[in-house]
DNA sequence: AGCACGCCGACT
DNA sequence: GTCGGCGTGCTC
């Protein structure tokens, strides 16, 4: 910082020698506006400012500070705001992100700042302690409050209220007169610090070797990433808490990212078990009030550990010793909208940058971070077995070509064979299938039209529950006519296809004794009515369970023996270039149920093509070869991680103009080596937040640089007339 | 994100 | 004639 004299300021205040600040503001803007900074203020790199912007004031990120000659147009920094600064390496991330991502500088710095709405009425709980003689009148009210506080303690006026049975004016008397002293009650702790040596977990010898392997490198001084394969039931939480209780041991931060559903109480609690306390939590549902208090509470270090979602990656934190990535290979780390990120590499990038070693850990990693690891970029640590002798559930295909179920029904005559098994053992059968509603597809015998989503290319779902037909999609939602709409002929309409309803009718026709349920996301009555059929699930309640992909995360159903994958084909099919990896993980997960205590479950797969290479490793169980399979494809394929992906996103207020400027920027496309365009027609098209979006997909292979391409893409097309919208995506392809 | 400006349809 | 809807562009 330079120290002109105040003289030649004050004379020449523009001259040569001006202190500018280059401030970023948390709005969609790339660079860093210029400030004066007005004499007597000195501001750093990092500093939140209050600066003018138009007609209003906003807070602000000092990105830079120079001295030289400032235009006498630029406006002048207010004043600092009462908030941590942005240390350099958060800094350097945010541009980092911003670079990557293709999103503006200003929108990142958003996502770290997003917390602190400095509400200043912070209201700081009063107490009272006695202090003085006891007042000239004595009534029976004032004498219970005074015998309690007969120990001369400090109390919360609330819980004195409470416990003497008076009211808050006795009380307030009391202070009147002097007998009473208001004192502010001392603040519990946000986030007490665990203790990393408060419970001492016994490991077995995988395990303990898991452990010595993932602290060996977390000894290193440099940073690194480590991915943690564990089978479900490996212990790999107790594993990696191994490496939260080593750090906490060095006085530094951990952060567990987590998909948002899989912070739990049960979660909470097994880390409460492990350290004493709970961890700081972050995620959607807590209150602005505590998120501010936790926000402090890292910049200054004082909680030690956070378990956070996705967006707890752009938190200030003091000092950042590790990242836990639980679950790397979830979706849900995915950001779609704003600023389109995947947290997991991410998170790898921050850890570099913070010098703090990364674990990624998953039962089923994604195809990007076993590459890695098998390329030597990550220490690979697994854990081959189940913990405390539980078996791994038998997996088998039924090969519905042999052994087809009856027209209009979706139940093998063995699976229903081996329900009624299940049934009369008094264990519980899953039957998962990953659609909701009633059938997928509506369509009219007599002349053939078909329900179709107007601002989707997909089929309507009928959700005979509601008599509606859905789009899954976008949230269209019609009523089901009785007649056909196209020919009006009269119930000729046609359910098409299994969903979980249609499932739920079969079961109650097969099975009219069995108490069944069906969970999936929609079921009426909402989260709090989900949560409750869960947990009567897990005390056995249920005979039969039809769950969507919402049954295969999180929570444990002791009774459960027999898993049935009613439709194990479903999602092979769709042009994701990553299906046949969901697929397994998805699988994989709920076939991992399947099992009570040290009994092996069975898993039945119903399926059209059993040899398919995802069905057909299921059921071996070699994982590896699969992985080894789908990573040649994927390499010959120029997809991630040997190739990008990207997309640009054209959105619009109406179908149509977005597709006409997919259409235009499509044909603009001129694609350099390595380059290629899979065009907007083959992009299916979703409406999210009431805006129609448009995906072109960008296939490149590494050498070219994607980022460079597509704004060079975007420069050179027309310019988007009306309310469109184009931005960018990089697909996820894993950092080292 | 706000906020102003400007262009088109309904109407005190 | 004006009011006000929203689409568009700008903010050091």
């Amino acid at each position: 910082m330079s120290s002109d004299s105040p003289n030649l300021d004050s004379l020449f205040p523009d001259a040569a020698g001006a202190v500018i600040a280059d401030v970023l503001i948390p709005l969609a803007l790339d660079i860093a506006y210029s400030y004066k900074v007005p004499p007597g203020l000195t501001v750093q790199p990092g500093d939140v400012v209050h600066v003018p912007l138009a007609a209003r004031e906003t807070i602000g990120v000092v990105w830079e500070t120079r001295t030289g000659a400032a235009a006498s147009n630029l406006k002048a920094v207010i004043a600092k705001a009462d908030a941590p600064p942005l240390g350099s390496k958060l800094r350097e991330f945010v541009d980092w992100v911003a670079r990557y991502t293709l999103a503006p500088r200003g929108l990142v710095l958003r996502m770290t700042l997003r917390s602190p709405e400095i509400e200043r009425n912070e209201r700081i709980a009063m107490g009272v302690r006695l202090v003085g003689a006891p007042p000239a009148r004595l009534t029976p009210a004032r004498q219970r409050v005074l015998a309690i506080l007969g120990d001369g303690l400090l109390r919360a006026k609330r819980d004195l209220c409470d416990e003497a049975g008076v009211s808050a004016a006795v009380i307030d008397g009391l202070i009147d007169e002097g007998t009473l002293l208001p004192e502010p009650m001392p603040q519990a702790p946000v986030a007490p610090v665990p203790d990393p040596d408060f419970t001492k977990t016994i490991f077995s010898e995988a395990q303990s070797k898991a452990v010595d392997e993932l602290l060996t490198s977390l000894r290193q001084e440099q940073s690194s990433t480590t991915l943690l394969e564990g089978v479900t039931g490996s212990g790999k939480t107790e594993v990696y808490f191994e490496a939260v209780a080593e750090t906490l041991r060095k006085g530094r931060q951990s952060l567990i990212l987590m998909p948002e559903i899989a912070l739990t109480g049960q979660f909470l609690d097994r880390f409460e078990k492990r350290f004493g306390v709970r961890p700081a939590e972050w995620h959607s549902g807590v209150s602005g009030r505590r998120r501010e208090k936790i926000f402090s509470a890292l910049a200054s270090g004082e909680a030690k550990v956070i378990a956070g979602a996705r967006s707890a990656l752009f938190l200030p934190y003091a000092d950042l010793g590790l990242i836990i990535v639980d679950e790397e290979h979830e979706t849900a780390y995915k950001q779609e909208d704003g600023v389109h990120y995947h947290a997991r590499d991410m998170a790898v990038v921050r850890g570099r940058l913070e010098n703090a070693p990364v674990i990624l850990a998953s039962a089923t990693p994604s195809i990007e971070s076993r590459v890695n690891a098998k390329a030597g970029r990550y220490t690979h640590v697994k854990l081959p077995e189940r913990h405390g002798g539980r078996a791994m559930p038998e997996i088998a295909t039924i090969d519905l070509r042999a052994d087809p179920p009856s027209k209009g029904r979706f139940l093998s005559p063995r699976l229903i064979g081996e329900i009624r098994e299940t049934i009369a053992r008094g264990e519980q059968t899953l039957l998962y299938l990953n659609r909701r509603g009633y059938a997928p597809l509506t369509l009219c015998r007599h002349c053939g039209h078909r329900f179709q989503c107007p601002n989707c290319t997909t089929w309507l779902v009928e959700h005979r529950f509601r008599r509606a037909l859905m789009c899954h999609h976008c949230g269209h939602v019609e009523r089901r006519p009785e007649t056909c709409p196209s020919c009006s002929a009269e119930e000729s309409l046609a359910a098409c296809g299994p969903g979980v309803e249609r499932l739920q009718e079969e079961v109650a026709e097969q099975f009219p004794e069995a108490r069944a349920l069906v969970l999936s996301s929609d079921m009426p009555g909402g989260i709090e009515r989900l949560r409750r059929e869960i947990e009567a699930v897990a005390t056995g309640e249920f005979n039969i369970v039809i769950g969507t992909q919402l049954v295969a995360k999180g929570h444990h159903f002791p009774y459960l023996s027999l898993v049935g994958v009613v439709d194990a084909d479903l999602g092979l099919t769709s042009g994701d270039p990553r299906a046949a990896e969901r697929t397994f993980q998805m699988l994989g997960q709920v076939t991992g149920r399947a099992g009570r205590g040290h009994t092996a479950g069975r898993a039945l797969l119903q399926s059209y093509d059993p040899d398919h290479p995802v069905i057909r490793a299921l059921v071996s169980g070699d994982a590896e070869r699969f992985y080894r399979e789908e990573t040649a494809q994927r390499e010959a394929a120029s997809m991630p991680p040997f190739g990008r992906l990207a997309a640009l996103i054209i959105s619009a207020n109406e179908r149509q103009p977005a597709e006409s400027h997919a259409r235009a920027l499509a044909r603009t496309a001129e694609p350099p080596p390595g380059v290629m365009v899979l065009g907007p027609a083959e992009a299916p098209i979703a409406v999210i937040r009431g805006r129609h979006r448009f995906r072109i997909l960008v296939k490149t292979d590494r050498s070219v640089p994607i980022q460079t391409y597509l704004r060079e893409w975007i420069a050179r097309a027309p310019k988007p007339t009306g309310n469109i919208r184009v931005s960018i995506d990089i697909d996820p392809q894993s950092f080292y």
